[in-house]
DNA sequence: CGGATTTGACCAGCGC
DNA sequence: GCGCTGGTCAAATCCG
């Protein structure tokens, strides 16, 4: 095991390096682990996460989140683009009423936990994405042998077209459900077990034709009530109206808009990213080492929620500008 | 019966 | 160059 961690490790930082991605903000943190799947590489800065789904404002303040480094979090609620009404951690499931018993659980999200308080705590791992080096040919292969072997995944066949891949947006939330509801139709494509994670990941692909926005849900094994959701790329259409109003809010349309402009709407992002390298300015070798450090020594056990956030807040976004 | 989920196979990139 | 790993496809299956 020790192996296969500290392989997690040195991958991360090599892509890292590898990406030679000088800007953008670099995840890292406790949650690393859980994220070993994704490209630290590939998340989107925390400028775009903005744009992202999740209704901070109303997490941090429906969860009564005020952890020492809340400051994140209030700069976030400053943010007019977001409005107060617009989420309530209780839309996601767990105020609408479920209590979660329900059944099936599976397609009925419920954001609650045991103790009856629905602690959340929801952060960005922002990072930039691709671009350095195009990898991801994906696949490209045709497929039309003579039906012998088994299935073969070729597909659509394109010619030396390099599918570049979206920008990302990954956040943690503690909830028993594996799938929060966010307001989209998502369908579940595939699901592999995560290395050292007795917790499986699932991605789903949204419905909506033409929308290839992606995400991938998989939950901590460190703390197996934190979830972990990454959405790739940018919903085109609004909310399907089939979702009560429930968590019609939670995903603003505006807040997928079109690609077609790569400019965040949002002005206060630079202020945001601001204070968040100053807050994690540190740097981030370091930063990775104290976490290696840290994880090793405490061996975890349930981190608190406010200790959560604080490791990985400053964690997160301990990011170097040239 | 239609659509979503399950599940094993396959593929591309990266590490060694 | 081989092997591992993450990600995706798609046939089979499940479920409303």
């Amino acid at each position: 095991m020790s192996d296969e961690h500290r392989d997690h490790h040195v991958y991360y930082h090599d892509l890292f390096h590898d990406n030679q991605k000088p800007a953008s903000n670099i995840i890292s943190g406790s949650s690393a682990y859980n994220l070993q799947g994704f490209d630290p590489s590939s998340y989107i800065s925390f400028t775009e996460s903005l744009q992202a789904p999740i209704d901070y404002n109303s997490l941090a303040s429906a969860f009564g989140l005020s952890p020492p480094s809340s400051d994140v979090f209030s700069s976030i609620e400053s943010n007019p683009n977001y409005k107060p009404t617009a989420v309530e951690v209780g839309d996601l499931g767990g105020g609408g009423g479920d209590g979660g018993g329900g059944g099936g659980g599976s397609d009925i999200p419920v954001v609650s936990t045991p103790n009856s308080s629905i602690s959340s705590s929801s952060t960005e791992i922002g990072a930039e994405e691709d671009s350095g080096k195009s990898k991801k040919d994906r696949q490209s292969k045709e497929v039309e042998d003579g039906g012998e072997s088994s299935k073969k995944v070729g597909k659509g066949k394109k010619k030396g077209e390099k599918k570049q891949r979206e920008p990302r947006f990954a956040f943690m939330t503690k909830s028993e459900v594996d799938h929060l509801e966010d307001g989209y139709r998502w369908r579940k494509y595939g699901q592999k077990a995560v290395k050292n994670s007795p917790y499986p990941r699932s991605y789903y692909r949204c419905t909506t034709q033409k929308c290839g926005v992606k995400k991938r849900v998989e939950r901590s094994y460190q703390d197996p009530s934190v979830v972990i959701t990454t959405y790739e790329g940018q919903h085109n259409h609004p909310v399907p109206a089939t979702l009560r109003g429930n968590a019609a809010g939670i995903f603003p349309p505006s807040m997928f808009s079109p690609p077609t402009g790569g400019v965040t709407p949002f002005p206060h992002h630079q202020d945001l990213l601001q204070m968040m390298n100053s807050q994690g300015g540190s740097a981030g070798s370091n930063m990775y080492s104290q976490q290696n450090q840290q994880y090793h020594h405490h061996h975890h056990h349930q981190l608190p929620d406010y200790g959560l956030l604080q490791d990985i807040i400053p964690a997160m976004f301990f990011k170097q500008e040239p």
